[in-house]
DNA sequence: ACCTTACTTTGTAAAGC
DNA sequence: GCTTTAAAAAGTAAGGT
């Protein structure tokens, strides 16, 4: 039904894992001098890969956070990739890690721009306060994700948990935006 | 009046002593800020709405309270910026935005935008700029409303950009730094908005 | 005036204060 | 609520040249 093709793009994928044993973090910050613990600060240990390009919070309990991946596929990846350093570094990890995606952000181009004063008015659930932010914040209840939209026509979209949430967010926004009409088209 | 005050949680609870500390501050702020007893009440309202949703469990009361205050000057279009309503309630203007979107939120509030014309009286009065220069930067943002160029820009930054274009055109002597001041932004920000201004509006 | 860096907003998990 | 991570959008800000 749009008039445009929106180009989406996954920006960053957020990922919880876990291994089930405790880690000694302090043995992995010696083992790998490029981590960063500051224990003071926050509890978990920052390990970053550069590929696929993330960083992985690790916490003692065994439990871990990567983020900066690209799509979920990568984000697997990186986790798996993590734990095999650490095996290689000497750290011993019984089982594979349980991953599961926790969110993902997405950055869109809907081809025309926005009537963003009237969008605030007629879409339900958006807030657009311009002194605080230039986007209108949007939550669409199905998917459950949080669209921000700018005048632009861009847009990001987070609070997915799979990638085919993005894409669906993006096309119910992009056709109630039109059956409001509030998209301007041709620049 | 202000009965709503009165009808809320038992007198013997922590919240209700805090809840009453910061109403007493609520009434300093509303000599501070020169309120109205309207904004006032419709403060008391929205307050009760958050009491009764349960969404002061748990959160600082002077930050709901002021969050609730601006959500009443916005909806009564009464012109009183979050920092007016932070700094009179010595909370951070950070925790106010914070509080006031928690409100728009849960109570499912609308909120006219902010219209940048309504800032140019307080700016022009800061900065002692003359009604001409006023005028004519009113015709400007009217303007630029229609052709839509404030899409996600500041209306203190819209409105003090008019108004020094409006210096300008008139031959009225004001520095960037005088308007940008008055108004809360910085110079820079008048510089970009005024150049797109001009632009758009091929003056 | 430029450029660079950095902060605002959104969501999400982790352990602990 | 905070702390830390990542990334985008567009606006505003601050520092340096």
């Amino acid at each position: 039904m749009p008039q445009t093709k929106p180009i989406v793009s996954i920006e960053n994928v957020v990922a919880s894992a876990s291994i089930d044993q405790r880690l000694d973090l302090n043995i992995i910050t010696q083992t790998f001098p490029d981590v960063e613990y500051h224990p003071d600060q926050f509890p978990g240990l920052v390990f970053r890969i550069k590929s696929p390009k993330t960083a992985t919070l690790i916490f003692s309990s065994g439990k871990m956070v990567c983020t900066g991946a690209k799509s979920e596929e990568q984000s697997i990846k990186a986790v798996r990739s993590v734990v095999q350093i650490l095996r290689k570094g000497g750290v011993k990890i019984k089982k594979d890690a349980v991953i599961v995606i926790q969110n993902i952000v997405a950055s869109a181009n809907l081809g025309g721009k926005i009537h963003l004063e009237q969008a605030a008015r007629n879409l339900p659930r958006s807030m657009y306060e311009p002194e605080q932010f230039p986007g209108l914040i949007h939550r669409m209840l199905d998917p459950k994700t949080v669209i921000l939209l700018f005048a632009s026509g861009k847009l990001v979209c987070t609070g997915a948990k799979k990638e085919s949430d993005v894409y669906r967010s993006v096309h119910n926004l992009h056709t109630l935006l039109e059956e409001k009409r509030l998209m301007i088209y041709e620049s | 009046r202000l009965r709503t005050w009165d009808s809320r949680s038992q007198v013997h609870e922590p919240v209700d002593r805090n809840f009453r500390q910061a109403f007493s501050e609520l009434d300093r702020l509303k000599d501070k800020l020169a309120l109205s007893d309207a904004v006032i009440e419709k403060t008391a309202y929205i307050y009760r709405k958050a009491l009764d949703k349960g969404l002061v469990r748990g959160r600082s009361i002077p930050g709901l309270v002021a969050a609730a205050l601006y959500a009443a000057c916005r909806d009564t279009e009464t012109p009183r910026t979050l920092t007016d309503v932070a700094n009179g309630i010595n909370i951070k203007r950070k925790d106010v935005a914070r509080c006031y979107r928690l409100l728009l939120r849960e109570l499912d509030l609308k909120m006219p935008v902010v219209d940048p014309i309504k800032c140019v009286a307080r700016i022009a009065s800061k900065a002692g700029l003359s009604e001409k220069t006023k005028r004519k930067a009113l015709q400007i943002l009217k303007d630029a409303a229609e052709i839509e160029i404030s899409a996600g820009k500041d209306p203190m930054g819209l409105a003090a950009a008019a108004l020094y274009l409006s210096c300008v055109m008139n031959g009225e002597n004001k520095t960037q730094k005088d308007v940008a001041q008055a108004a809360g932004v910085t110079e820079v920000t008048i510089r970009n908005r005024y150049k797109g201004l001009k632009e758009s509006l091929k003056l």
